[in-house]
DNA sequence: ATGGCTCTCGCGGAGAGA
C-alpha cells in the first residue's frame, strides 16, 4: 500500500499536474491539502477516470483537504472539533486493511507577532486533544504541519530558530503530538538526511536549496513496523511537461 | 530591508501562502 501527503496549492489549477504524478507513482491513498475549492466543486469525474474516489472537506478560496483512494475507504471525520472557524483543515478515513488515515493542513501563523500565531498554537492544542480520542492501532497522521521540527529540517539551520515555523512554542506542540505515540516515518528511516518538502516560488529557492521540511507522514508503531520506504518526491516540485508544480513536493511511503 | 512567485476571486488588484 502506497500512501502519500501533498499540499497541492490549488486543486483546479493543478489537475493535469496531479494526473502526471498519479500515473507515475500510482499511490493508493493520498492526503491533499490546500484545495482552495468548495466541497461541491470537487472534480470527482476527473479522478474517477483515473480510478480514484475522493472524500472531500473543502471551502471557497482557501484551505481544504481531501483523501483520494483507489482502495475501499469510509469517511470518519471532517473538521477539527472546536476549530471550524479556522478553516477546513482535517479529514479522516478508515482504509481497507485497518488503517486509520488522517490528513491535516495546519495553520500557518504568518509571523510570531501576528494574531494568527497564538491561534496556530491553540489549533495544535485542539489537534492534540482530538488525536488522543481514538483507540485505533494502525494510524497515519499526515499533512502540511507548517512547523520545522529541528534545525536539520530548515535551510536556515539554527539561524532559523525563533522565527515563524521554528519557535520553541511550535516545536513543543509538535513534540507533544509525537509523544502521543507517533513517529516521523521519513526521519525514522533517514535520521541524518537533510531533505526539504517545500521551497518558496520566489527567488529561485528550489535551485538554491532554500527549503523547509514541513510535510510529514506520522505513524503509530504498527504503521512504522509496516513501512518499507519513504520518499520526498522532489522531482514533482519541478515543472513537468510545461505544467507548474505546487510549492510543496509530495511525500509518500510504502507500507506492507 | 521586504520581496522576489503563484494561487483565488473575478475582471483589478488585494490577500494568502511559509
Amino acid at each position: 500500500m502506497r500512501i502519500a501527503t501533498w499540499n497541492i496549492n490549488g486543486l483546479r489549477a493543478r489537475l493535469d499536474y496531479i494526473k502526471l504524478w498519479l500515473e507515475a507513482r500510482q499511490p493508493n491513498v493520498v492526503g491533499f491539502q490546500e484545495l482552495k475549492t468548495p466541497t461541491d466543486n470537487f472534480p470527482h469525474e476527473f479522478f474517477a477516470d483515473l480510478g480514484y474516489t475522493a472524500l472531500v472537506h473543502g471551502q471557497k478560496s482557501w484551505n481544504g483537504v481531501a483523501i483520494l483512494t483507489n482502495v475501499d475507504a469510509e469517511h470518519r471525520q471532517s473538521g477539527l472539533p472546536g476549530e471550524d472557524d479556522w478553516g477546513a483543515r482535517l479529514i479522516t478515513a478508515e482504509i481497507e486493511g485497518g488503517l486509520e488515515f488522517t490528513t491535516v493542513y495546519c495553520p500557518n501563523g504568518k509571523s510570531v507577532e501576528h494574531d494568527d500565531y497564538p491561534n496556530k498554537l491553540r489549533w495544535y492544542d485542539s489537534l492534540h486533544s482530538h488525536w488522543q480520542q481514538s483507540g485505533h492501532d494502525k494510524r497515519i497522521l499526515c499533512g502540511d504541519f507548517n512547523i520545522v521540527p529541528t534545525p536539520l529540517d530548515s535551510w536556515l539551520g539554527t539561524e532559523g530558530d525563533g522565527g515563524i515555523f521554528h519557535t520553541v512554542e511550535e516545536r513543543q506542540r509538535f513534540t507533544a503530538l509525537m509523544d502521543t505515540g507517533l513517529t516521523d516515518l521519513y526521519r525514522h528511516l533517514y535520521p541524518e538526511e537533510q531533505a526539504f518538502s517545500w521551497w518558496d516560488y520566489r527567488g529561485g529557492a528550489f535551485h538554491r536549496k532554500h527549503g523547509l521540511r514541513i510535510d510529514f507522514l506520522l505513524g503509530t508503531d504498527a504503521a512504522v513496523a509496516a513501512t518499507q520506504e519513504v520518499v520526498i518526491d522532489r522531482d514533482f516540485r519541478k515543472k513537468q511537461e510545461g505544467l507548474t508544480a505546487s510549492d510543496h513536493a509530495p511525500v509518500y511511503a510504502d507500507l506492507n
